[in-house]
DNA sequence: TTTATACATCAAGATATATTGATATATAAA
DNA sequence: TTTATATATCAATATATCTTGATGTATAAA
């Protein structure tokens, strides 16, 4: 139970189905992308992409300073389907900016 | 996405969660019934009726002075396969009690 | 070392959601 | 009619969540 709302939650929020969508759409992705592309601060990415992660549906790889978020591999059924169905909403998505100054 | 969020904050609360899912196992029941089995008191037993029914999952069925709620007929894709992740859960559920003095 | 960049986390305030008790409506029995 | 039952909704409060700005940590360039 604990596990399934955790999950529900995650997918409760607007910005965090738009990032999670993102992600999906465009593959593995620093934070400072993600801030640059939805324009919001850095602070509230971070918090988003923490609660998608600790949700399951994304991995982080950390390299240099840089922090990689995407989607985990093998999702299990449930989440599997609530991100196809997400990609069936046809959401319509910032444009990728790279953030990075470097 | 509106209709997606609806439907992922529904299942976002766990007592929503076990009424749904109580519903699903005992098939139509009066919130009355639901209200007894869960000893919650009336008022929250309706609100989160009202808020799974808005987002689809449930039906009501007005007879005399009782309303019968049950799942939906025909849930989409995504509503059936959260219904059926929720069945895998094994909640552990309350007895039913038959609430209406009636 | 010092400084800048990338990211995470915290604390405060804003906003949303849940719970409760009170009240309203509708039905039907007395 | 009057009264009791079943349900819905409202207002107040409690609780949770989101957003922001500030601060902390790690990395690596200067």
């Amino acid at each position: 139970m604990h596990d399934f709302l955790n999950l529900t939650s995650a997918l409760s929020d607007e910005t965090r189905v738009k990032i999670l969508r993102f992600i999906d759409s465009n593959g593995e992705l620093c934070v400072c992308d993600i801030e640059k592309s939805f324009n919001m601060i850095q602070s509230r990415i971070s918090r988003h992409l923490k609660i998608l992660k600790d949700a399951g549906f994304l991995n982080v790889e950390r390299r240099g300073r840089w922090a990689y978020y995407s989607i985990a591999p093998s999702l299990k059924g449930f989440q599997a389907a609530a991100l196809k169905e997400i990609a069936s909403l046809e959401i319509k998505l910032p444009k990728l900016q790279k953030g990075c100054r470097l």
